[in-house]
DNA sequence: CTAATTCTTGACTAAAATAGTCGGGAATAG
DNA sequence: CTATTCCCGACTATTTTAGTCAAGAATTAG
C-alpha cells in the first residue's frame, strides 16, 4: 500500500464524480475546473480508473464519466490500487535466501501493517465519505458481517 | 497523511531497532547490513527520527541508536510524521475563497479520511507489530480506553 | 451531414521527491 | 592515540509526479 498525492487526486476526482454525477455523465473539464487538477493529468488518471473498472465513459457532447457502480460499492482502496500500482516491498522475493534473517522478519511485519491499512481503506466507500453523518462512526467488516464501531 | 517508501524505510529501521536493540545501542551500520538500506540514507532518516524524539544516540565505539521510550509507546504514525513532513492538501487554505464550492467539500472529505488513516496508525505501536501473537487481533482506542477488536 | 464536444492515446517535458554519495567533523570508548 | 560511530552539509543520479502537446475516434446536437 502506498499513499501518494496521485492517489489523493484520484480519490478527490472520484468524490467529485460521486457528488456531481447524477443521471448524466460528468466531463473531465468540469472536474478539472472544480478541483483545480490539470485536464491532461485527469485524463491519465481516468484512463487507469477505467481500466480498473471503476468508471465508465461516454464520448461526444454531453458525455463524460460516471461511476461504474453505486457509491456504496466503490471503496477507497480500489481507487488507490487502480492509479498507484503497488511496489514490491521485499528484497528477497520468496527466493528463500536471507532465511531466518531479521530482514525477512521486519519485511514481513511491514507487509502485515500494509495489509491492515489496505483492509482499512477497503471498508470506506465513496458513499461513506459522502454520508459522513457522524464522522465518529465507522463500519468495520468482521467475519463477513458489518459491525458498527464508534471511535473516539 | 502520506505513505511513501521513505516512511516504509523508517518504520522498517525502527522495527529493526526494536527487535535488535536490547540494553546496548544498535549502530546504523548493523541496520544497514540487515535491512539493505544505504548507510548514508539511514543517517538522514535517523537525523529526523532523533529530532522527532523517537530515538536517542550514543557516539563512539559501541555506540549507536536506541529507542527513546518503550516499544509500546512508539506508534507508527509518529515515525511516519517524523520523516515525511506532511503536505498541505487544500488549495484555498482557510482563505474563505471558493466558499461553498465543491472544491472545499471534497478537500474536506479527503482531510477527514486522511485524519482517519492517521488515527489508525496512531493506534499501532512497535510493540504491537512485534507481538503479533494473533495477526487477526488488533487493539482500537475508543473513548480513551483500549478495546480489543477481532477483525476478519 | 456537419460541427462541436468529449474521450483516447502516445510521446514528450519540467519539476519535485527520493535515494544515494561524498567528505569532513565531533564525541567517545578502549 | 585511535578506531568507531554519530553528525552535518553539500552534492548528484534516478524516479516519480504532474503537466503539455498533438492527433485521432466516437458521438451528439442541430
Amino acid at each position: 500500500m502506498k499513499l501518494t498525492t496521485r492517489g489523493r487526486y484520484a480519490v478527490t476526482a472520484m468524490l467529485d464524480l460521486a457528488i456531481n454525477g447524477g443521471s448524466r455523465p460528468v466531463s473531465l473539464a468540469d472536474i478539472s475546473g472544480r478541483q483545480e487538477i490539470s485536464l491532461s493529468y485527469l485524463e491519465q488518471l481516468f484512463a487507469k480508473l477505467r481500466r480498473g473498472k471503476l468508471v465508465v465513459s461516454a464520448r461526444g457532447p454531453g458525455g463524460g464519466y460516471r461511476l461504474a457502480r453505486s457509491r456504496a460499492e466503490i471503496f477507497v482502496a480500489q481507487i488507490i490500487d487502480a492509479v498507484d500500482e503497488s511496489v514490491d516491498v521485499t528484497n528477497c522475493q520468496g527466493k528463500g535466501n536471507c532465511h531466518q534473517g531479521e530482514t525477512c522478519l521486519t519485511h514481513h511485519l511491514w507487509e502485515d501493517l500494509s495489509g491492515q491499512i489496505h483492509e482499512f481503506l477497503s471498508q470506506i466507500s465513496l458513499g461513506d465519505l459522502m454520508a459522513k453523518r457522524d464522522p465518529r462512526q465507522r463500519s468495520v467488516r468482521a467475519d463477513g458481517m458489518l459491525q458498527t464501531l464508534s471511535i473516539r
